[in-house]
DNA sequence: AAAATATTTGCCAAATATTGCCAAATATGA
DNA sequence: TCATATTTGGCAATATTTGGCAAATATTTT
């Protein structure tokens, strides 16, 4: 096995996972532990993943609001995002809100999937998911930079256009008093909008979302909506979900 | 098995994988290593894969397009960056368009300005001069991955909504049969439509852009258009400029 | 908790394997 | 037969593995 191609299994496992063992690389490659951890320091030194204890992880990209959200929980939203991945055919079309959990999804879907088409408000995300994209189109509107997202009424306006199969968004917060929540009203309008433009809903939300609490509550989700999690959602919530059909992934 | 052959074979396995060893080649061609690898040394030659040890890589011709571009008279780009900047006060309220010599605009007033309008179909631009500004509208529409810019009617449609004090385009090539061309539709639509859109309409032409026939020819400029160069213009395009206002930056 | 012990990991250096490259020998095709 | 292409063999350069030890981390025992 050449270098390069061990380059491209280790790129690719890390993009996959937030972060891998050395000791599952050498049997992936079939390459002493010696040779792996020489590949990660190379690919450290490109900048193209980062080297740390026992392993290697994703090298995240400044931001720093953002990166605090994607190491939180990072093991459940990549198992969510295995799980969303595996059920978006090649070809499919796609609408897809911004957040660590989508950003998450785009990064397994690049890997697998092509043809796609994707609409989204996301800048990095579009970025992202080309690669595999027949077509991608980015909602215009006021950009929030902090989030590399776009906002507002014509956001609203501009997606009102589309429809696709799948919608893919985050949830805020899920909680037994206020069911689903929302920090901002802009990004809670959006998120409505957009499931409500899809064939098949899906709700993202890893368990660090149960409990939490936002000031938007989000409108009744339709019947059939998916609610994707990374582990069973808490008693107290079942009212909150009874019409959701919830999906566990692993 | 012709040389021919083994090009074609090789090639198409590079294309297929990353990278691919010596040895899988021998087996797969039937001919010797030393055969093999004075045929990758060919195909090297030819820029149609990498030669690395141990076998061949796939060549990585990402980003070339742009990045040539940046650096094609990055001088001649800075020098009309700084007149530019120089131009724009704080608070101003700008439509830019994607581009090389936009964007080093952009680097510019995000270290001398503040409080910015911008309005923008550039992902990268935005994201750049967002730091400097009081807001950042990105025009939705269908994305170019190369360019990392939207175009199309979308596009168009959500830029009617928006007037500035300033629009700042790059041109495509001037010449003196042909005056000012782009080389696609969309960008020409959308740079034409920009300049209309605002009270001071400046164009950005380095002196590498002199002489350069694109395949689409953009309309006639409103009078005081200011053309913005890095060095006096040849005289056989002084007819095609004669109703701009030439400003030349050092 | 804290201490003692076990395990894992990083890093180094020597041993081993692979590969590049050269030149001579051999094969192939006109 | 000549010219060109390919193979073969050998050596130096480079990559990989192995084994070892110390530091870091995890686990168990006081």
């Amino acid at each position: 096995m050449l270098p390069d191609e061990r380059y491209a299994v280790i790129l690719n496992e890390v993009n996959l996972h937030p972060a891998v063992s050395i000791r599952s690389l050498t049997e992936r490659l079939g390459v002493s532990r010696e040779t792996v951890r020489k590949d990660i320091e190379f690919l450290a030194g490109q900048g193209k993943l980062a080297q740390v204890r026992g392993g290697a992880a994703r090298v995240v990209s400044k931001e720093a609001p953002m990166r605090d959200r994607v190491q939180r929980n990072a093991d459940g939203k990549s198992k969510i995002a295995a799980h969303v991945s595996s059920m978006i055919p090649d070809g499919a079309s796609i609408i897809i809100d911004n957040g660590s959990s989508t950003l998450e999804v785009a990064r397994q879907l690049v890997n697998h999937r092509k043809e796609l088409q994707v609409v989204t408000n996301d800048l990095k995300l579009a970025e992202l998911i080309a690669p595999a994209c027949r077509e991608v189109v980015l909602l215009g509107g006021r950009m929030d930079p902090a989030e590399m997202a776009t906002f507002g009424l014509e956001v609203f306006e501009n997606l009102a256009r589309y429809r696709a199969e799948f919608a893919i968004i985050s949830a805020g917060g899920i909680s037994e008093r206020a069911g689903f929540t929302d920090f901002t009203r802009d990004a809670a309008d959006l998120r409505a909008r957009m499931l409500m433009q899809a064939e098949t809903a899906m709700i993202l939300a890893d368990s660090s979302k149960f409990g939490v609490v936002g000031k938007i509550v989000m409108p009744r989700f339709q019947d059939g909506t998916l609610l994707i999690t990374d582990a069973a959602p808490p008693s107290e919530l079942s009212n909150v979900l009874s019409d959701l059909q919830l999906q566990i992934g692993s």
